[in-house]
DNA sequence: GTAGTATGTAGTAAATTTACAAAAATACAA
DNA sequence: TTGTATTTTTGTAAATTTACTACATACTAC
């Protein structure tokens, strides 16, 4: 429970950082890890194309006393049934390998969020949706999604909460907004024109400017409050984002954390705010 | 790999079979499990009160080629142990623990999906995706976002895709299908009496029903075919659902499977619509 | 060219396994 | 019972494999 859970995913993040055998080690390790478990210092140094001592400094270097220390650190990492490495779908891939890939990229994104969370800024941004009058969820895209979801969630705290797809309509609300407001913008890459425009129109007026996005982004820049996600995407490949994933996840650490803050005295609210859907539902069984 | 579920288990079921000093080293094993993991068999052997090779034959009897390989199971076994364990939120937790919290259930919502995965249904509805002439996402509520999603993620393979979150268009819209029509409803419980009803509406048209919901409910008997989630739902803690992310990453692997489905001669249209939406962006640095 | 780093070689220490022998347990007959 | 043959269990010691350390060489950047 102390070390890192996920000790692949720690090699591929520092991949850059490593010199030359020690990359190739990196790369043996990462192209079969399983095989890595099983296999001796010496079969691993000649599968990587470098000396023993190397594949020893290698581990070491994260944080293991020794070879047989990292093989057992890596077996305990792979147990947990995840492939802590982001894999390509390729063309070759059938049914059977590419649903796989796809859940652990999601996962593994998951975990990487996981460990580096900006609790301070999670903490700010439940203080200040507490505290608003009115909270607006702005996002275009895929991230318009995330909004949508964001609101249903939040709309059972009794705060008034507002969706808008439209930048004209996301433009004007912002634009006349004025105290106890609290705008939420969503973006994966925080460089969409019209919702870093609408955040800057926000942001001239008393209400409270809150994102979600990417560090050191023009969006960001804009906020008073800017909960980074930082997800290496693979844009080349067409592939779908697990940062939205991690986006909703974030969210729901919000609206728990605005639970949390309301206190126990909260939850009849929330039970009549589901018995209210009782009669939507055809009964179980 | 045929992965016993629990080697600890195994070795206490058999320690009546065993042979003295094998139940010597057994009983070593068991009472520090952990610290076996880590020791050599010389220390083990000292710890349990008999020779080395005792200890390899006892590794042997467990069905590894040795004690290396032995302790690397044991590891391993010890190390899934701690997979799954969904930990609800209570009212006393502080910003330190809540966030991981609900990001563990997330990933364990996740982790138990993908071993479950109804290939055979995700299958059949790729290839009905890519049959089909027009695609409509219907969802209510929290669904309602996923649907937008899978609208956003499919619209880039040239299927016409629609999300309609009002029953009415919704309705409207399963009267009037036709061959090639495909509808694809979303519910977490299956239960929503007007989604139930828009796909029997649905059915009695020539259209294609698919859906991604719980197995047996009244929405899964509509369609054609169904996806089943079974996600086990706190339902009774007010607590974000980690449902919808399955259903997302499900979405996900649809997409992808009609992506590879159109081989690679289609990356260029992916292409294209990616650099269509350069301009609504801030250029990076 | 020099300082510093990176990598490999060779030797050494440690750990694991094998082969074999001693001891213990068991079976069975007198 | 008791003694003997046989099998099983266990340990010793040697062989082998594996991992580590110290040092030398090669490379890189200034």
């Amino acid at each position: 429970m102390t070390s890192e859970p996920n000790l692949l995913a720690v090699i591929q993040r520092q991949l850059g950082d490593l010199n030359k055998s020690e990359a190739k080690v990196a790369n043996a390790i990462l192209k079969a890890p399983e095989e890595a478990t099983r296999s001796s210092i010496a079969s691993l140094a000649a599968a990587a194309g470098v000396s023993e001592p190397s594949v020893n400094r290698f581990c070491k270097r994260f944080g293991a006393t020794g070879f047989p220390d990292f093989k057992l650190q890596l077996a305990t990492s792979l147990a947990s049934g995840v492939k802590y490495v982001s894999r390509a779908v390729e063309f070759s891939d059938d049914i059977n390998t590419f649903p796989s890939k796809l859940f652990d990229n999601a996962i593994n994104a998951l975990l990487t969020a996981k460990e580096e969370l900006p609790l301070k800024a999670i903490a700010q941004a439940v203080d200040q949706i507490a505290q608003a009058r009115r909270v607006y969820f702005f996002g275009l895209g895929t991230s318009a999604a995330v909004a949508r979801d964001a609101e249903h969630k939040f709309f059972r705290f009794n705060v008034p909460v507002f969706t808008h797809e439209d930048p004209l309509m996301q433009r004007m609300l912002a634009a006349s907004a004025g105290v106890g407001d609290l705008f939420f913008f969503i973006s994966h890459t925080g460089r969409t024109k019209v919702l870093v425009e609408a955040a800057e129109i926000a942001r001239q007026t008393e209400a409270t400017v809150v994102s979600l996005t990417a560090e050191g982004s023009p969006l960001a820049e804009k906020s008073h409050c800017c909960i980074n996600v930082k997800v290496e995407e693979d844009t080349e490949q067409y592939l779908p984002m697990t940062s939205r994933l991690v986006q909703l996840v974030i969210l729901d650490v919000l609206a728990a954390g605005v639970t949390l803050r309301r206190g126990e005295g909260f939850t009849p609210h929330l039970a009549r705010i589901k018995d209210s859907l009782k009669d939507t539902r055809f009964p179980t069984s």
